[in-house]
DNA sequence: CTCTTATATAACTTCTCGGTCATTTACCGG
DNA sequence: CCGGTAAATGACCGAGAAGTTATATAAGAG
């Protein structure tokens, strides 16, 4: 018997990011129901029963990897919009690199793919989601809008539109790349994508030439 | 015992079709793996063993259930928007009313959400998605914006990415319906969606006063 | 009317995978 | 050095669902 290598270590103060991030791996790549725990485990180094040490069920496991990937990331995008002292073609161009920088940092993408896929068995997770990220940054966005609007930046229109329609390119892009890159397709260009819309739509925004409020 | 009604009848015609139809709804509330087969069976008013005559395997009706979806509805879209003499805002107004009539009326959303939900489960699925509905989809627009550049009835830039934006937002908006609705979230308003959208990207894509080609 | 066969059934088999638990092992205090 | 215990293991179990098959029956041909 080698003494050389212990079998294993205790350290229950690491295992448990580890665990999440290896379940973000699988998560991302399968989906819940797909994904086996064996393998879970085996990527985080730790046997099957080690998970239960930590997490009670597999979906405590998943609602800790969409939790985990929620929190930071959209408050300062927030902060940024909230800023009310900018000229409104600055500050959405500010915000769209912010966000430009977090969608290819983190694997934001890849967990909207999984929250938008398993939502009809996860209400509760989609319920979070929605609150805690999507709407937050619409209301952000929308806020935003609506002040331009009133300072005779932005032409008149439902706020809450005027959102949706700088945010969905850039889901686009990202489920793109998600979705159909993988499977042999071009990738889509994010960088390029994001400040061309944030330009076109500065433009398309610009109140009409011959009205001032 | 009744002689009333038979137990059951005989009737290869129809049984394919009806099937498909049970399983989308299935498989568009619960995803793939976690779908029953015996619930689309008792759904499309049928045994489980009966689906082993017309289909496979669970994988072979999942993929019937995309190719059904897939089809139709595209060509329309795609000929209007070759249409070269239309002036552009005309021409973007009418696909995008077609555009907002197929979405409200088809359930491509449901099987949009699936497809993104299963692509790294079923990549050639994602591959047909990706060539029948969004690569066609994408280039019949982009070749539009094209025309439309040249014609100097929109300002330049790489048309592929006009496309994204032009598209993005009403991707959100399916996806948002079929996600967060269900979940008590506020519904998107396709419609309104749409209209206004489409007017933001006609004036974000009209050629600067300045510059005339 | 009856024979034949394609069509359908439902009980059965098989297998995968989430979850458990008796056992082993690393670490730490005395 | 030596228990004591928290940490980890991996063999095991059982639910549940995909897929099979022996049996029954509707409907058309002769």
């Amino acid at each position: 018997m080698q003494a050389g290598s212990p079998r294993w270590r205790r350290r229950s103060q690491a295992r448990p990011g580890e665990i999440v991030q290896a379940a973000l791996d699988v998560f991302a790549e399968k989906g819940f129901a797909a994904a086996k725990l064996d393998e879970i485990a085996s990527k985080a180094g730790v046997s099957k029963g080690a998970l239960y040490l930590y997490f009670e069920t597999k979906e405590d496991i998943f609602r800790a990897v969409v939790r985990e990937a929620v929190v930071p990331n959209i408050d300062m995008v927030e902060a940024m919009l909230a800023q009310a002292t900018i000229p409104f073609p600055d500050l959405l161009r500010l915000a769209l690199a912010r966000i430009e920088a977090v969608v290819e940092t983190s694997r934001l993408g890849a967990v909207a793919k999984l929250v938008i896929g398993e939502s009809r068995n996860f209400p509760e997770l989609a319920r979070v989601w929605h609150d805690e990220v999507v709407s937050r940054m619409l209301a952000a966005m929308s806020g935003a809008l609506e002040r331009a609007q009133m300072r005779g930046e932005v032409r008149l229109g439902d706020p809450r539109l005027q959102a949706f329609s700088i945010v969905g390119p850039i889901l686009l892009g990202v489920i793109w790349q998600e979705t159909f890159t993988p499977v042999g397709a071009p990738p889509a260009p994010l960088q390029s994508l994001i400040r061309q819309h944030g330009e076109t739509m500065i433009a398309g925004l610009a109140p009409r030439a011959g009205v001032s409020s």
